[in-house]
Order: structure tokens, then C-alpha cells, then sequence
DNA sequence: CATGAATGAGGCTTCATTCAT
DNA sequence: AATGAATGAAGCCTCATTCAT
């Protein structure tokens, strides 16, 4: 097919994988291209420099990601389900955990790139949107539907993910946050028994 | 005071400085020298390489916060009251940026630096210890004592700090946090209201 | 025309053109290419290398433009007339400097590549010789006939010529020209007037 | 003595002369460095960049050089003799043709860098003038005082000069360059011989 | 103790050139 | 004939680090 998009492709690739495995300090052009099998030189025949090529990776990945969550989420309205769902992807995340290095590498990025900044804010804020949709489809028919702030719940759902990341990315134990989702399970437990006496929507 | 720590301590001081105002790429053997007034050089008569300089200016002032954080909690047990005083704390933190800075951009570092990671993970820890213990002073004599992981809930504590760093690093909107403070206030109200019914321990 | 010396023709003036307009430095494969809407591959078809393309562009502007001189020039042997000629010739290249300025940034590449420099030794012979001759028409019959080094002076009027190119490459100032053509008129004037007594050739 | 400057002079020499014997094309870092036997690098600690580089060593030269003519030419009035001392300037320019090649390199570079562009204008206003006082000085006291138009002649010189050197240049043939001093010798002492009649200048 | 000039490895990027289609 | 994607050498420049003073 068309060689020029195969070939975006595989930058695009190289560059996810070269973010996760090397770190952003060794992710140069050198690294991907040694990553991807190719010859440092395309990087600038598909991109105008590395930046380039690092924000489209990361809107390459970003997206796949946010419409998988989308999907695997459903409108879940269960609170305990939903926990449930999240711990299910956080494990299929952490299996393959290209995605999720690989954007806590740019937000390390961000710090010296404006392009990629500015690339990585749009991505939060469409995680954020995402938290909130979630956490008003949780209160919607409850007595807290009108009281509870969901943007700034969103936000705080989205901060928590963040700080979570960057505790993986410091010393890698992933066990302590499987023990996290075990200790808001209960919560959830309690939200659906007692925030209820609303009408159960048909989950999807 | 011996000269030689003296040095050191603008030494370090440098080197915060340049990490909060130039970020972890700025941060060179020459902007730093240039930040303190010094010549690159005397970095290599009192660190071993530009790294240790780096670990060791997280140490000085992951510690000196730390205890000054402590101090300003002191033994509180009261929700509402720890809510208002970590507000007043932040607050604090975020008319002088410096240490926050300089920590977040060498979270970035730590993607290139073994050492750095190390030492944030030192630094993460006892903040983590911090946060448990803050938990702990909370549900003592409640009817949660038992069954609270404050273990769990610190590190929760810890990995939402790091999360809002991370937004604020991203889009430097502050007022978004203030508006968190705010959303956790009742809650807490609403914890000091219920949880109850246990005898008060004497502040310190 | 064969479908081959055509697309060769396209090539030799989107080099030409290059050169006047993005200057040597800039005149890559891929910027002809551009100019020439061609993809940069057909160079190498056409030519050995990127060096034979502009050996050739040279020859094939710098021939056209000889013959034109010529024809204008015709066999005055006024001197005041031949300077009068020269200066609309002049005024002519100003107005489409094209092969002006691409000789001039061939000039340049001699610097580098001996090939360019063999062909601009032609060139140069060859105004050199057109310039002798012209010359050699102005002193035919006078008393100078036989003194004056034609040879010389003529190679001193292509110096001439190139220096006032440099010049104007240089800071782009051709008002100065023209006045340099304002000073020598008098001088040509002088010459007609008292060189003379010879037979009057008929003009062409 | 201060190490500073006697590297920067080694810099600057180095610049020079492998501009005159690599020609600007394989003027690079490397090839400056190892010309003078140091480090890429240092070209960037003592100059911001290549370009300053060269403009500094064209300045460096030139002056030097222009310095020197201004001596060896003296106040001369005499236009045979003034043709005899440049006809010796010019040997001796030839016998170490480090300066003058280093400059035509540099009209060539004056293609791609503004920056070796402005300082060669300032270069050749220089000499401009100094053709000029020497026109003047020629004139000075004879019929054609005021009539003869010494900034054009003198502009003229310059171009005749920069001409020359692109001859040399482009075919390094000396001897016709020493044919045309011949050339222009006797019309120098006709000049001298006619021009006359004024009051002679005591030399300085 | 401190200086700051010098080193040289390595980063990003451009470009002539080749070659499968 | 022509295309245009891919190659890889080489250019400029920065920076951690060393070392003579």
C-alpha cells in the first residue's frame, strides 16, 4: 500500500517503543531509528524534527487508547463495576506497557518542548472530559447528582492516574496499586448499596 | 562556618535555582556555575559528576520541607483543620515555586538518571511515611481504626500531590487547585461531623 | 522537439534559476527539483551528478548570452556608440538578472568543485576574446593600431566586468553602475573625436 | 600571556588559512581545527559561531593588510611610481597568497552568510576609500582637479582589483595579471608627462 | 581551593545519491 | 522515462568533564 504512511507508521512505532524502553534522555533520533531498523535520515523525510515525531506519536497513541477505554467502559452506571472494568485495564496496561511509558516519558519531555506540551495538555484534557462523563454517569439519579462538583472529581481522577504513573515510572512496583483498586473497592461497594434508591439504567 | 560547606551550599542552592527557573534541559554545568556566580569547575571538586550534585541538592531540600511540613501539621486530628492547614502549606509552596519546581523537573530526570530515581524514590518515601502517619492520627480511636489501610491511603495521599504537580507543570493553572481544596472541604467537615465518637487526643 | 532534450531543457533552467534565486548555498537536488516541479531522482538521469548539471546550465546560459551580446554589439567601431550599446545591455541583464546572478553564484561553487571551475575558465575565455575583439575593431585604423595590447585590454574589460559584478552581488547597489557608465562616456567621446583620422567602416 | 587571546589568534589564523588553501566549500569546524591542531569545540567557546568566525578573521586580515598599503603607498603624486609600488604589493601579495585567496573565499561565502556580507561591504568601502584619497592625490594640482570624478575612478579600481582576483581565482594564472601592470605603465607616464604643470607636493 | 580554557563525544539535521516501482 | 522514498555521510553545535595554572 501506500509506502509513505507504512513507513510514517513504523516512525511512529519506533518512536512509542523507543520512549519506553530508552527513557525521553535516550530517545534520540539515532535511538528510534536503531528501535525501528531504519536509517536516522527519515526521521526528517516523514517529519519536520524529532519533536514533530514525538507529538505525533503521542496523538497516534493517545487516541487508539482514550477510544479503547470509550469502549471498554461503556456507560457503566455501577460503581463497583466500574472500579472493577478500570482494574482490567490497568492490567492489560500494565502487560504491555508501551503506551503508558512512553506518554509519562513526554510529560518529562514537556518540560523542554512547548510543542509536545502543548500536545500532551490537549491529551489530558481529553481524559479529563472522560473522568467527568464517568463520574456523572455515577451520580446521575442519586441525591448527589446536583451537589457534587464532577468537573473538579474528573480532574482529581485524572491527577490520581497521573501521580500513579509517575510512582510506576519511579520504582516500578506495580503490586501496591493493584493493592489500591483493593482498597476502593469497598467504597464502591458502599456508593452503589447506599447512594442508590435511583432508577437502574440498562448498562448499554 | 568551614568554607568548604559553605561552597557546597551554593552549590546546591545553585543548582535548584537553575533546575526551577531553566528546567532539566537547562540545567547545564555552565548554567549552573552562571546561576551562582562560580566557575563549572568547582562543581567537580565537590560532587563527583553533575548527577551527584543533582541527588544531593533533592536531599537538601526534599529535607528541609519535610520537616518544616511537619512542624506546620503538627499532631492534628481534626479533617477540617488538616484540610485548611495543607491549603495555607500549598499556598506557601506556590508563592516560592523553587523546591516544587526543581522536584517535578527532576522527576524528569529520572527517566536519564538511575541515581536521581533512586533518590526521588528515597524522597517519595518518606512523604508517603509522612502522609500515613497523618492518615493514622485521623482514624485513631474511630470506628475505622482497624479496618483503614492508611498504608494505602498516604501513598493515594502521595500520588495525587505528584498528579496535580504534574497538571500544574503542564499548564501552570493554579486556580483549578485551589478549586480542589474546596471540593474536599465538606468532606472532611462531614468526616469530623460522624467519624467521631472517640476520645481526643491532646495536640502533642 | 525529442521528449528527452526537453525535459533536459527544463532542467538546465530550473537550475539557472535556482542559482539567481536561492544563491549556490541553496541550490540543492532537491530545491532545483522544486523549481523545476521534478522529482529530484530525474537529475541523476539526465546528468552524472548534480556537478554536471550546473557545468552544463552554465555553458547553455552563458553561450546564449554571448550570441545575444554579439548580435547587439555588431561590428560598431564607435566608441561612444559601443559604450552607449553596452550600457542597455547592461540595463537589459538588470532587469532579468537570472543569468547574471547565476554566473555569479557559479563563481561561488568554483570554490568547490573543479568542474565548475574548468567551465567558467570557457566562459571567461570566451568573453575574454569577444571583448578583445571589440577592442581590436575600436583601434583598427587608428595610430594605435599596433601598440596597443588588445589582449590585455581586453581581459582588463572582462575583469572589470566581474569585479562590477561582484560588487553589486555584494550590496546590491547598481545605481553606482550607472554612474560608473556616465564617467567613462566623456572618455569615449575624447577618443572618437581624436584617435581618428582613419577610414570609416561602414557598420555591419 | 593571556591564553585567551593568543587562541583566539590561532583561531583566527587557522580560519585564514585554510580558507585559502581548502577553499570556503571545505572551510568547516573540523577542517579550521585541524588546520590549527586544536578542538572543534573551541571554535564555539571563543566565537558564537562559524560565521563569527570568519567574519572576525576577515576583519583581522584585512585590516592588517590595508595598514600596510596605506604605508607603502605613502602620499605618493607620482602615477608612474604609484604603478611601480602596487606592481611590488602586488608580488609580494602573491608570494604569500594566504590573505588574498582568504577573501575571495569569502566574496564566495558573502553568498550564504549576511553576516560576511555586511563585513566585506565594510571591507571594500574601505579599500574604496583608500583608492580614492589615491585618485585624489593624483589629481590634485593638475587641469583635471575638479572634473575628474575621483569616487567612480576610485570605485572602479576596487572593481578592477576584485576583478583580477576572481581571474586569479578561477585560473591561478599569475603572469597575465603581471602583463597588465606592463600595460598600464605607459599610459602612467604619459599621465605624468601631460597631466603636469602644476606645483609639486613634497612626498608627506 | 578555585578558575576557565580546552577536549571530544554525541545530538540534530541536511543533502547528494540510489533504487524499487 | 520518471518517481519519490530511503540511505548514510558529514556539517554545525553543545555539553560534561578534565587539567594546567
Amino acid at each position: 500500500m501506500a509506502p509513505r504512511a507504512e513507513t510514517r507508521n513504523r516512525l511512529l512505532e519506533a518512536a512509542i517503543r523507543t520512549l519506553a524502553v530508552e527513557g525521553y534522555g535516550g530517545t534520540t533520533a539515532r535511538s528510534i531509528a536503531r528501535t525501528g531498523g531504519f536509517a536516522p535520515g527519515v526521521i526528517y523525510y516523514h517529519f519536520e524534527d524529532l519533536e514533530a515525531l514525538l507529538v505525533a506519536a503521542l496523538r497516534h497513541t493517545s487516541q487508539a487508547r482514550r477510544a479503547y477505554y470509550e469502549e471498554a467502559l461503556g456507560s457503566c452506571t455501577d460503581a463497583a463495576e466500574l472500579i472493577s472494568r478500570l482494574r482490567d485495564l490497568y492490567a492489560e496496561d500494565m502487560r504491555d506497557k508501551g503506551h503508558i511509558d512512553a506518554v509519562q516519558e513526554l510529560v518529562t519531555a514537556s518540560a523542554t518542548s512547548p510543542r509536545v506540551r502543548a500536545e500532551l495538555l490537549a491529551h489530558i484534557d481529553s481524559w479529563s472530559e472522560f473522568a467527568t462523563d464517568a463520574v456523572q454517569r455515577l451520580v446521575a439519579g442519586t441525591t448527589f447528582e446536583d451537589m457534587a462538583p464532577s468537573r473538579d472529581i474528573g480532574m482529581m481522577a485524572v491527577a490520581m492516574f497521573l501521580g500513579v504513573q509517575t510512582l510506576i515510572h519511579l520504582d516500578g512496583d506495580r503490586s501496591r496499586i493493584q493493592s489500591l483498586f483493593a482498597t476502593v473497592e469497598p467504597a464502591a461497594i458502599l456508593w452503589d448499596t447506599f447512594a442508590g434508591n435511583r432508577t437502574p439504567t440498562p448498562d448499554k
